[in-house]
DNA sequence: CACCGTATCGCCATAATTGGGTATACGCAA
DNA sequence: TTGCGTATACCCAATTATGGCGATACGGTG
């Protein structure tokens, strides 16, 4: 497992450093204080998880993740940074982070991370799970939960692809007129009587 | 700390019995296998965690939680579940769950999620969270411009908003035929040609 | 200025799809 | 045994999708 650390202050570089170093099955493939020439550097090391600190000279770790992401999808990045600063955590979230985790985790934490988001997953630490956590709570209309059988979500979701009642039935190989009990009981579990707002109330309450 | 378990496998409820009792900060303060009196037994038992099967008989863990979240707001609450079912996961999430675990999560896991709720932050095991990630950064590839008049965006919205054809003119204070006009447009600049998809695609492509 | 393209608005007609009602039937679980 | 999920079916009215036709207005360009 190939891993790259960005990480302007020396003490907290050379830790992570270590940490890597120090373990079996990972490799430092790259170390740097600053992110210029971040592309170049990406495409030679090849690394598997990148290590970006937020508040990183150069373009910053925002633009530095986004950067990442669209050009190199499978690396993993993995975000620290010493304060929980809301906006921040929230933007390199979106800008296509994996991970995040604060300065003063421990080093099996950041192993953990490490591992977590190299294999598919994603790692927060819980103060910052907690604030995502949050951001999902505020929503409040969202608390009524609908309760769809699998067929109905199935129809569902191909009534959000657009198909009409004949493509339904073709797909699922049932009759036009199951789907169309189905849609009907779709619409009176959502409290809906058209196709378009059955769909937006699918997609906004992300039912499928 | 005080833990109440809520599971209706008698298997799995044991083995998270024996987890909490084996482990010397913790309590068991209860363990039920279904959802009855539930507001009773939180205040007789008064835990300061709970885990809570999704799938519970009685009243599903999704109304539970948000039950216990609405009546003992100081009580922190770990769903756990055998599936990954989406919807589920943000519905309860909403609903006031502070962490939420798989029920392949080995026991240590398990221990720490109890931990990190405990302590006011929030658990997630990393396919969990990288749902909850996806939900972030699902933004628009917008590799296509669209370019709706500011008419046609007008009516998308209302037609976003479930309203037919009739009740959208009724609201522009245009004639059905001049809306079916712009609809007609719309279609042909999404590439689309039913209201379905047209919703679908002006929600996920954020044009309205 | 006249011309062109685009956006806006209006209408007709037809065919297909959809929404709502009602009904039957089977298996399975409470 | 009752209820729920699933599947099927028919009917009918309303809505929607498509195509074509035409008019006005406005901004930029030759």
């Amino acid at each position: 497992m190939r891993i790259a650390v960005f990480e302007d202050n020396k003490k907290f570089r050379e830790s992570l450093e270590f940490i890597i170093v120090t373990t079996a099955d990972m490799e430092l493939c790259g170390s740097f204080e600053d992110t210029t020439r971040l592309q170049q550097r990406i495409t030679a090391l090849q690394p598997d998880v990148v290590l970006m600190d937020i508040n990183i000279p150069g373009k910053n770790g925002i633009e530095a993740v986004k950067e990442i992401h669209d050009h190199f999808p499978q690396v993993k990045v993995c975000m620290q940074t010493v304060f929980e600063e809301e906006d921040k955590v929230f933007a390199s979230l979106c800008a296509g982070a994996s991970g995040y985790i604060l300065k003063n985790t421990p080093p099996d934490k950041v192993l953990q991370a490490i591992r977590e988001v190299a294999e598919g997953g994603a790692f927060f630490t819980p103060s910052i799970a907690k604030k995502i956590l949050f951001n999902f709570q505020q929503q409040p209309e969202k608390a009524e939960y609908i309760r769809l059988t699998e067929k109905e979500k199935e129809v569902l979701k191909l009534l959000v692809d657009g198909l009409s009642y004949k493509m339904i039935a073709d797909k699922v190989n049932v009759s036009f007129h199951t789907i169309h009990s189905h849609i009907k009981n779709i619409y009176e579990k959502l409290h809906v009587n058209s196709k378009g707002e059955a769909v937006a109330k699918a997609i906004k309450n992300k039912l499928i």
